[in-house]
DNA sequence: GTGAAAGCGCTAACAA
DNA sequence: TTGTTAGCGCTTTCAC
């Protein structure tokens, strides 16, 4: 049982291939009789045939591919994970729905290997949270022309579209619901520019911002400083806080798309999806070429 | 700035394209000598040569593409869309590491489409969460040959593996812990026949078991049958439940790979990654052609 | 209206 | 030891 190609559809409808592949691709500048187009397309069904899209590719040199490349470490904890798998998640159903294919690649954070962007030819590409210092060779390695969006990362490269959240506007927002003072707890980004943004928008003393790495170290941090509201960035995150502060002092940003696993009296800002959809629009205008693209290589998701 | 391809290192070598494909491919039973190997090597490397695997599947018939398609519908919950998607995470990264490229794609549950398989000619292919009545289509549109895995899902095809959870057995260990009888909230799988089994296997009469759509269904449901100790399937929803029940009362079968978002007293059953490894273990085995398969089409993974 | 043929980048059998 | 060449399945120009 193979694969039926053009050349077997050709051969079954006494026409070329040249013809077959007019008419199963509606091309516009040939005009064929209906009657031969009906044939073809009825001995295509027939014979079930499904284009090869990597030889198509070749030729066209365009795959439909999307690489959505992320930068992993070792014993990453699920609240990381799930965040990122959130929004790959999201990503992919855009894409899909507009008729790409999403391949899927984790990189190692401190030794990424983008080889896989040449290989495959992907048409676009996202890489989510690299740190600053791998990101200069990689934008060395990167032979320019293939759109590239960098995701959860602010890096020095004014060449590439960033998108990050607002975390200025989310933590201004935040703070403003507990006038006292407050403790931050954060995630642990490999993007360590990332980091030091959160520290410099929380306006507190480092000492008073906890980058979570487990939930032991979590602990012993919020024991240091019993009995004060917390801010947390990424709802997992604070769901194991809300295990031991009491609920109501916890404002959180929730940036993992599932505020719902919070408890009830706790405070929500929300994300939601407007990160993906901000990178799949972007993509879809770096992909059509369009030029009223963002002047601005930063765009920064407001919170809702 | 173009690709560089196999025609340029020729010239630039001053050898033939088969010559490069032999030196760059380590071709055995070329012998080549020293200084010519060198040579191409070298302004492989100066010309930053990358090969097209796209252009290679197509002669070799094997693109070293994974293929991970995934049921889902409309207004998942995100304990369904997080155990997925730590599913595909922990496969991504078997296969990663492999050197196999994986492909993500999201299936319309009620009218799948796996049109990609033959599109994109992948080499192996998890199905995740079908619903059985489809099935039906689907492997008669489906031209053998291609390695096929079914999780999450029970149906009545004989002719694919299945790698599904041992419900059997962890639920059994789930009613030890608290004698008295107890209630259930699972998860809504697309594919029903699991639901049914693990209707079967907890015991119960069907209106003491809640398949979790909702919060506010959940809730409901927890209000019919106040202090009651709850068994639940999945840990974020199990995270959900604990807002509303004693945490004590509760025992979770954890299938999200993140038992930690769980109150510190209740009790788990963990499945960790055994799913997703059981999972890659088999398929690289029906990859490689391998005999020593395993004879029993189910693979019922139990939990630590 | 239709088809022959070149070629996308690569591999592998066969010559030389 | 190296090169020539025929494809893999498809698109597209150009001739008929």
């Amino acid at each position: 049982m193979k694969k039926t190609t053009m050349k077997d559809i050709a051969k079954a409808a006494n026409v070329s291939v040249a013809t077959v592949s007019y008419v199963l691709n509606n091309v516009s500048n040939q005009t064929i009789p209906d009657d031969t187009k009906c044939r073809i397309i009825e001995t295509a069904n027939k014979l079930n045939y499904i284009p090869d899209l990597a030889a198509r590719s070749l030729v066209k040199q365009k795959t439909g591919l999307i690489g959505i490349l992320v930068n992993r470490t070792e014993n990453e904890g699920f609240w990381r994970r799930h965040s990122n798998l959130e929004l790959i998640d999201q990503l992919e159903n855009y894409f899909t729905n507009k008729g790409y294919h999403v391949v899927l690649s984790s990189l190692d954070a401190t030794n990424p290997n983008i080889n896989i962007i040449a290989e495959r030819k992907l048409d676009g590409v996202f890489l989510i949270d690299v740190k600053n210092e791998q990101f200069h060779r990689i934008s060395n390695q990167f032979k320019a022309g293939v759109p590239l969006i960098v995701i959860d990362s602010f890096i020095d490269d004014p060449l590439f579209y960033k998108v990050v959240y607002d975390y200025e506007d989310a933590i201004t927002k935040a703070v403003k619901i507990h006038s006292q003072d407050c403790h931050f707890v954060i995630e642990a980004f490999n993007n360590q520019e990332t980091i030091e943004k959160i520290k410099v928008f929380s306006g507190v003393a480092d000492n008073s911002i906890h980058v979570m790495e487990h939930e032991q170290g979590l602990v012993r941090f919020l024991n240091q400083h019993p009995n004060k509201s917390v801010i947390v960035i990424n709802e997992l995150i604070g769901a194991i806080v809300s295990k031991y502060v009491n609920p109501s002092q916890l404002v959180v940003i929730c940036t993992a798309n599932c505020p719902a696993i919070l408890p009830v009296q706790t405070t929500r800002i929300d994300f939601g999806e407007l990160k993906s959809s901000a990178a799949f629009h972007l993509m879809m205008q770096l992909l059509s070429g369009q030029r009223d693209i963002p002047h601005d290589k930063y765009i920064r998701v407001k919170a809702e």
